[in-house]
Order: C-alpha cells, then sequence, then structure tokens
RNA sequence: GGCGAGGUAGCUCAGCUGGUUAGAGCGCACGACUCAUAAUCGUGAGGUCGAGAGUUCAAGUCUCUCUCUCGCCA
C-alpha cells in the first residue's frame, strides 16, 4: 500500500566557509539532513534538497587572510573543498550552493527592499572602531584589551572572560586589534541597517505557539530569546566589510549604505531559497521550477518544509529568518518542523578547530569509507543530549554492527548458497513457522523503522534497523539451513532464498544510512528495490534462478592497534 | 554571574502525558552452533534511577533545596 506522494523541502545549516568542519558539525546537521532525504526519496516523496556553503564574514575574510588568498578566491577554493568532502560523505543534496552566488545577491537584496517598505528597517548611525592598520572596522569580539572591571588584559570588546562583565569596544583600557595586535584605532560614525524584529514579536510568538510538535530543545531556545530581559531585541544586518552582498533596495541602491554589506547571519538563511534557484540554473529549469518549492502562491502550499540544525542556529531560524519571510508581507515558505541537534563531543571534551583535537571530513575519509562515519554517527548522534565520540566506541560499533551483524551476514548468507547452491537464488521448499516468525517481526520492525524515519528519530531508527538486520542472523540460526542441507536440501534452498531476499531488503532498507554497503549488496544480487508493502512481499521479491554475485566483504574491522594509532593522532595539541 | 542541558547497569544511552518484577547496545560469564569476516545465536550476572525533603493510593517520571558535570552568553 503507497502512500500518497508528498513533497518535502529539506535544508541543512549552512557549514561556514573559514575551514573543512568537523565530525560534530557532519553529524549536527549534514548527516541527519541527508538521511532524512535519502529516507523520504526511499518512500517515493517528492524530495528537495538543499544545501550550501555560508561565505560571508569577518572569519572568512581572516580565513582568507591567513591562507594567503583573495577572500574570493578563497571561499571559491573552500567550496570546491567541503563539496568535494560532501560528496565523499555521499551527502545527496539536490544542490549544494553559495551564499556568495548571484541568486543570493538578488533574494538579500529583494528581501531588504520589502522589510523596508514594510517599515523593518530602521537607519541607526552608531560608532564603531576601526582599525587603521588592519584597514577595517572590527567587531567587538575582534578588539582586546585592559578589562576596566578586573584588570585582566585579555579582555574583548563585547566582554571580559576573565571576570564575564559584557562590555562595550569603548570601556576597553589599551585597546588593540586582536587581528593584527595594532593600537592605531580610532571610534568612527557610521550608518547601519537594523532589522526591527521586536515589532514581530507577537507574530513570532503566536507562530511558534503553533508548533507544539517541535521538540522543547528548540521551542524552549526560541522564546528565551522572545521574552529574556527586554524581549527580542532589534538587530543590525548590515556591515562595513568589502566581502558580501551590497546593500540595496531590491535592484535600486542605497542611499547612505554605499560600500557596506549585509550581515551574514542576513543574507545565509536566505541562501537556503537562492540555493533552490541556483539548483534550478543548474538544471536549465524556468524560475517556476523552484519557486513552487518556495512560494505558497506558486505551488509550495502543499510543501512541507524540514530545517536541520545544530542548537546554536535555533535562534536564527525560529525568529531572525521568519522575521524576514514574514516580514516581506510575501507568501514565501515558512519552516514547518525544525530539527535541532546538540554537541558531538570528542573524547569527553570540545572538537577544537584551533588545536587540531577532534576529526575532521578530510581526515575521516583517508581513515575509513563514509559508510562507518555514518552509520556511528548516526547511531549515536547527539539527539535529546549531547554525545560523546570516542575511538572505542567507534571501533565496538564499526566492528559490532557493520561488520559482524550485517556484513557477515551477507558473507554467510552468499557463500553458503554458492557452495551448495551456486550463486543463483535456489528453488524448492515451502515456507514454513519460522517464515511466518520472520515475516511478522520484519513488519513490527519495518514499521517502527518508517516511524522513527518519519519522527526524525535518529539513533530510534538506526537501533530498529540493526534489529532487522539481527533478525536476519537468529532466523538463519533457528533455520539452520547448513544442517537441513544434509537431509532435505528443498528445505535448505528455501531457508537460503529467504536469507537472500532479506539481503536485498537490506540494500532498500539501509540507504538512508548506508547508501555505499547498500548499493554494493544491490550490486551482488544484480537488483535494486523499492521500499516493500509488506515483508513478506519483500522475502518473495527476488525471482527463483535469478543470478548473484558473491560480493567482497562489505566490512572490515577496525583493530586495536589502529584503534590506538588514531587515538593518540587525533588527540589534539594540548595535552589534556 | 545569568541562562540552558544533563547526572539511570562497567561504558554509551532509551525511558511519552507519574502506575505491573527499570530497558537497549556494547563489555563480561556460561552455553549452543559450525554456513560465515574467530563471525552468529541463546541464557545470565550487573542499577537503593546524583543527595535530601515534599505532593500522591502510587515517582526515575511532578515540586523545592542541595550537589556535580557540560555548554552558551550574540
Amino acid at each position: 500500500m503507497r502512500e500518497p506522494m508528498a513533497r518535502i523541502l529539506i535544508t541543512s545549516a549552512l557549514p561556514y566557509i573559514n575551514g573543512i568542519k568537523h565530525l560534530g558539525n557532519l553529524v549536527g546537521s549534514l548527516l541527519p539532513s541527508d538521511a532524512y532525504a535519502r529516507y523520504m526519496r526511499l518512500r517515493g516523496h517528492d524530495v528537495m534538497h538543499i544545501c550550501a556553503t555560508d561565505e560571508h564574514g569577518t572569519p572568512a575574510e581572516l580565513a582568507a587572510a591567513k591562507a594567503g588568498k583573495p577572500v574570493e578566491q578563497f571561499c571559491a577554493d573552500m567550496f570546491e573543498t567541503q563539496k568535494a568532502l560532501g560528496e565523499g560523505f555521499r551527502l545527496s543534496f539536490d544542490h549544494f550552493g553559495r551564499s556568495s552566488g548571484p541568486r543570493n545577491h538578488a533574494l538579500t537584496q529583494h528581501f531588504a527592499g520589502k522589510l523596508f517598505e514594510a517599515g523593518l528597517i530602521e537607519e541607526v548611525m552608531e560608532k564603531q572602531v576601526y582599525s587603521n592598520t588592519d584597514g577595517r572596522y572590527l567587531p567587538d569580539r575582534y578588539i582586546e584589551g585592559t578589562c576596566p572591571n578586573c584588570g585582566s588584559e585579555n579582555a574583548r570588546g563585547d566582554q571580559c572572560e576573565n571576570c564575564t562583565k559584557q562590555l562595550d569596544p569603548t570601556d576597553l583600557i589599551n585597546p588593540r586589534s586582536a587581528i593584527s595586535g595594532s593600537t592605531d584605532l580610532e571610534v568612527r560614525e557610521t550608518k547601519h541597517l537594523y532589522l526591527r524584529q521586536s515589532k514581530l514579536r507577537d507574530r513570532l510568538r503566536d507562530w511558534i505557539n503553533t508548533k507544539t510538535d517541535w521538540p522543547i530543545l528548540t521551542t524552549s531556545i526560541a522564546k528565551k530569546w522572545l521574552d529574556d530581559g527586554d524581549g527580542l531585541q532589534d538587530r543590525g544586518i548590515t556591515r562595513d566589510l568589502d566581502w558580501g552582498i551590497p546593500v540595496k533596495k531590491g535592484d535600486a541602491d542605497w542611499p547612505g549604505m554605499e560600500g557596506k554589506v549585509f550581515y551574514v547571519w542576513f543574507d545565509a538563511p536566505i541562501e537556503y531559497i537562492a540555493a533552490t534557484a541556483e539548483w534550478a540554473d543548474a538544471h536549465g529549469k524556468p524560475d517556476a521550477d523552484w519557486r513552487r518549492w518556495w512560494r505558497e502562491d506558486e505551488g509550495a502550499d502543499d510543501v512541507k518544509y524540514v530545517q536541520f540544525m545544530a542548537k546554536d542556529n535555533v535562534p536564527f531560524h525560529t525568529l531572525s529568518f521568519p522575521v524576514t519571510i514574514m516580514g516581506s508581507g510575501e507568501p514565501w515558505k515558512l519552516v514547518d518542523h525544525l530539527k535541532a541537534f546538540n554537541w558531538l563531543t570528542y573524547e569527553g571534551g570540545k572538537f577544537s578547530t584551533s588545536s587540531q583535537r577532534g576529526i575532521f571530513m578530510d581526515q575521516a575519509l583517508d581513515l575509513l569509507p563514509s559508510d562507518y562515519w555514518r552509520w556511528w554517527l548516526l547511531s549515536n548522534a547527539p539527539e535529546s543530549s549531547d554525545s560523546d565520540f570516542t575511538w572505542s566506541a567507534f571501533q565496538s560499533g564499526c566492528n559490532k554492527d557493520l561488520n559482524d551483524v550485517l556484513g557477515n551476514f551477507v558473507s554467510r548468507v552468499t557463500k553458503f548458497c554458492r557452495s551448495k547452491f551456486g550463486e543463483v537464488v535456489p528453488s524448492g521448499g515451502t515456507p514454513g513457522e519460522e517464515e511466518a516468525a520472520l515475516i511478522a517481526e520484519l513488519d513490527t520492525r519495518l514499521a517502527a523503522y518508517g516511524a522513527a524515519m518519519e519522527a526524525i528519530e535518529v539513533r530510534k531508527a538506526a537501533a530498529e534497523l540493526r534489529g532487522i538486520w539481527v533478525a536476519g542472523n537468529e532466523y538463519l540460526q533457528r533455520a539452520a539451513p547448513w544442517a537441513a542441507f544434509k537431509t532435505d536440501p528443498d528445505q535448505a534452498a528455501m531457508v537460503i532464498r529467504t536469507a537472500l531476499n532479506l539481503m536485498a531488503l537490506y540494500a532498500t532498507v539501509s540507504k538512508p544510512f548506508i547508501p555505499d554497503a547498500s548499493a554494493a549488496i544491490s550490486e551482488s544480487l544484480d537488483w535494486d528495490g523499492e521500499w516493500p508493502a509488506s515483508a513478506a512481499e519483500a522475502l518473495n521479491a527476488l525471482p527463483e534462478g535469478h543470478k548473484f554475485t558473491v560480493p567482497e566483504n562489505l566490512f572490515r574491522k577496525i583493530d586495536d592497534n589502529e584503534r590506538e594509532a588514531w587515538d593518540a593522532k587525533f588527540s589534539g595539541t594540548s595535552a589534556t
């Protein structure tokens, strides 16, 4: 029984351009959105899965300077790197775009113009610190100096980390640039645009209150920002930078804002939309084809929009971006379901880019194929609380689940069949009670697996999938075709035929988690299936006489020596 | 300091709106099997659910206090 086809728009939080992402970033958004997208496609739904690099802002400029490249070149190169790594992890985006692309320029300027028309943008003169040596305005956190409160010499312009007092950059004694160390600073007056989020506070609250099915993590963060202290604050959405989207009202210039760009957090979420437009451009499709995903007046009224992100992104997705959408007065699609993840820690501490602590996407793929990482990370995703990556857990998880349970199942079934019946689905025998029991268990587990995926409960789904794999070994153990073969070859043939069909089922249902292994099983069976209507149907998928080949071992074990070597290699520079 | 999230078997974690002997995986012990990648399957031992108090016929599950851990503070 097929469900009616749904249209599902899925976005993953945009990885920032300043460097290669670590496993925490991977599991905090990219991987779960991919598993969800793959599952929904598998169920026959119409899926648009979108991601992009988030390229603007001071950290990008600094990373470029550190790399000795012009920022545009740096971003172009890093985009290619991140795109390739995404492909390495088999992230199945329909499009992986760039927030610096022309589509996002146009859309961001369009939204700004609409927000201005709606009276939601205000021009504000403010004082900013300019560094003559660096030739740039310095964001608060890039100004350091002596704390007027506690005397610490490493206070930042936004806060003293020593005494935690909130500061303004002008409070600092002997301020200096955190970039160059220069003390040649001056305060300049500069005009900026503020998004009047506070005016939409009630609408936002009403809207969030309708999201009763959202995780507590999500709504509690949003409500905190809405109601804490003075409530939702207006927010500066422009910056004095070169690299970014020039401030305009739609196509028109914005008097007094020449040379300024939009703040990265204003333009980044709009890239979700722009990247969908980039998708259409890349495939030579008309605008109507992407707008039907985003404009409720142009076909998106039946779209379900699901966003994936780590918890630090929640305020921007529950408040800032919805302000942009609602405030525009145009019927753009708002998020329907928002899935936020906690942090993945590394051996009990933080992943750290600066001290190279933890594992980064490129390094991970150098060690093992993507399926190992996908499986372990997804089956241990930090959903309800932070979760911890440890090498020993990773080793035992991969070895047990992938190698011993799934890989060995495929191996024992195909090799037994080859030695007794040849590389062909054997005929003969009649299914009995064991098969009925197997079907009953599979139906239960498939339903549970599907329900968990629908609810985006990734860990639970992984556990059910694993249970489906285990059911195969349990069945083989009970049915014992090696024993039956001696007295009743037809019975053994029926059992092995059932087991080969189980393999085919595994190839299908495992796709969201381990697409490469799924493909390898499919290839060895010369068969690719859709989500089964029932377990009974699934176990009759392969025709008798159908040829297959015994595959190479799907997985290998991670041995103790490797684990110890990797543990040492990635423990970071600090000896904690 | 403020805020947030947590402290459940050796380890990593599930436990919804309070209700039979608190669950899973791994690890461990014992047993079975021998088709398979020394893989698999079964059985079992492990927890006064951070501490204390309260509400209730009934609390891991609600309230308060304390304590410890982690994170965030634009």
